[in-house]
DNA sequence: GTGTGTCATGTAATCGGTTACACGGTTTTT
DNA sequence: AAAAACCGTGTAACCGATTACATGACACAC
């Protein structure tokens, strides 16, 4: 049995295809007897519209890619969940396209998406100006979110300088003098400009810097920690890349017998789920990514909406996170897993923050 | 300036249509001059075939949409990644669709998928074997990993009541007794099957059920373990219905002033990159997710291109999860934060497990 | 030199929608 | 009562690919 096409309904309603076109679309004149007809047999069929015919006839997919590095992690996932709840509730469908090694692979995605897709939200690393432009031929809109401003074309991009500054600043207001940086991946334009605050603001509070080279994730946050622990002198505070890595760190440094926040406060940036229940409660830079991910969403539909039209918004949205301090990094509140009574506080504390994830995007 | 259409590419290569066709697709006789002069002419219009126009006369895709309940947490953002590797490396794009709260919703989107993809990964719980047959209608090959084996369909469903059961014997052959289980959400196959485990697995051993509510989050896990804690007589080990919430648990087990694992004794579901990393090391059951998401896929492929064959694939592949000890319900193997020489050997452990999550997939 | 087979190429139908335009019938306007 | 306006419906062109079939060129055999 073969899947009901247009010209199916039409015959077993007795009217035209451009009858049930109509009735199927909203638009157009139709009485409301030929209407009842229509949909009768379209749900006698189990009709339903091939998207491919539609899209060549409208020349919209009603599709959205996104390109991303990687699906590690909370992150990703969560910023993808923000995108579906939008796409879903703007009637779009949300095509993923991950793991690309190199520009090549990536600009290869993007040309594979031609015609398949009615915009770009673009998240990969590896693109520059130049790959994109080969990738764009079609006049397809693009977001881009690698972290890097691209003059001149629409962008939301996170103040990650501005971010790493914060957890410096606050590092340092509270006593901490050995910070050292556990960085994301070479070439990755989020990790350098984390890494570019963290340098100034080292300067220029006229500490010495000192860098262990990350991925991102949590493994090698963890590698990063277990090499920390054994340094003399030991530092007295980390700043990771992300929270991910800033995680496995922080494990590596406990099992290294040292206490957090008191011998080493450890800061992140993201504020994935995880961070506001690891003990001690991690302090890190929040982005609301979900709701970064909905906006962004929503914003690249404007894009698809008003292509062609004068008014370009070629503009960059800066999302600027925000210092969130929990007891990773905070001298005030020592948290030791034994001392029932002294962290009751904490204790509910935590619990007053632990985010209401499932809620969070309603 | 408009994309560049297969006969734009002809005009400018001075041959027709079906010369250019067969040579970008490889099929059929062409001289070597006239390839030329195609890819010549394609690559300097940056000629890409329009897929809807493609899908249209050939009804292919290379799209496979995947019916997620949500995107919570690692494990889905690690079973997507499996796929979206396979997908890659097989020429098919990956569509997502995710946060369907009930049955009509994810019935929906699976309609709304019609001639938009070659195959289906179902995973909503919602979807029982009525609703999938109102969607079908086209003959979309479907794969069911609900968690449901739906007779004579193919799928994959892990052995979550003999994973449960591996749990349940694990933590009596290690002294434990009073085991309260923290189930996922009410109407999840996974969920049911998990508590039906503990509960068969229970009641042989001879021991009193006790079951608190969860929804399958960190947060929820919490909470969860903020009431077990308080709870008298106090349990002495927790099997949760995955590790999202065993994580949580733990924490707030830890909060309440509770030694991990000689007070309590803790076990999760899954095996998600974290349970190796939190401390103590979560003792789980392993699944490898990225790998069944990629296995998964592949089959969904095979289903696809043997459609309509005699030799139909209708088997339920049954993923067994393995029993990863590890320190969380050990107690040979004390952890204690402040013991640095005690847990070397411990933390050495720790290392060589944190698996090499990049490496994991090549 | 005509017939036949091979092979590269072109022509045109087709996939399943959307939509401009034509058409006939009713209602309103003058 | 004739003209104009309006409205629901149908016909057919079009979107951009694939591909069955027709065509024409050329080589080889008889």
């Amino acid at each position: 049995m073969k899947a009901a096409t247009i010209r199916d309904v039409a015959e077993r309603a007795e009217v035209s295809v451009a009858s049930v076109s109509r009735v199927l679309n909203g638009a157009g004149p139709v009485t409301e007897a030929t209407r009842n007809k229509v949909l009768e047999a379209a749900r006698a069929l189990q009709y339903v519209p091939h998207s491919g015919a539609r899209s060549l006839s409208t020349s919209k997919t009603q599709t959205i890619g996104v390109i991303l590095p990687d699906l590690y992690g909370e992150f990703f996932s969560e910023l993808i969940r923000g995108m579906d709840v939008a796409a879903r509730s703007l009637g779009y469908h949300l095509i993923v396209s991950s793991s690309h090694d190199d520009a090549e692979e990536a600009s290869a995605a993007i040309r594979s998406m031609r015609g398949r897709v009615d915009g770009l939200i673009v998240l990969s690393p590896h693109l520059d100006a130049a790959n994109l432009a080969a990738g764009l031929a079609g006049r397809t809109p693009i977001l881009l979110m690698n972290g890097g401003a691209a003059a001149g074309r629409p962008s939301i991009v996170v103040d990650n300088h501005g971010g790493a500054v914060l957890a410096v600043e606050h590092l340092v207001a509270t006593g901490r003098r050995r910070i050292v940086h556990i960085a994301g991946p070479a070439g990755n334009l989020e990790a350098e400009a984390r890494l570019a605050g963290y340098l100034q603001a080292m300067a220029r509070a006229g500490l010495p810097t000192s860098v262990v080279e990350g991925e991102f994730t949590q493994a090698s946050g963890h590698a990063a920690g277990v090499a920390l622990a054994r340094r003399e002198p030991r530092p007295d505070a980390v700043f990771a890349g992300n929270d991910n890595m800033a995680v496995g760190a922080m494990l590596a440094l406990q099992d290294g017998g040292l206490r957090i926040p008191e011998d080493v406060a450890i800061i992140g940036f993201d504020d994935v789920p995880i961070a506001s229940l690891v003990r001690p409660g991690l302090t890190t830079l929040r982005i609301h990514i979900a709701e970064t991910g909905r906006s962004a969403l929503e914003r690249l539909v404007r894009l698809i909406n008003a292509a062609g039209e004068a008014v370009a918004d070629t503009a960059c949205e800066i999302v600027r996170p925000e210092l969130v301090v929990r007891p990773s990094s905070n001298p005030a509140t020592p948290t030791e897993a034994s001392s029932v009574p002294s962290n009751a506080g904490e204790r509910l504390r935590a619990l007053a923050e632990t985010p209401s994830l499932k809620g969070e995007n309603s």
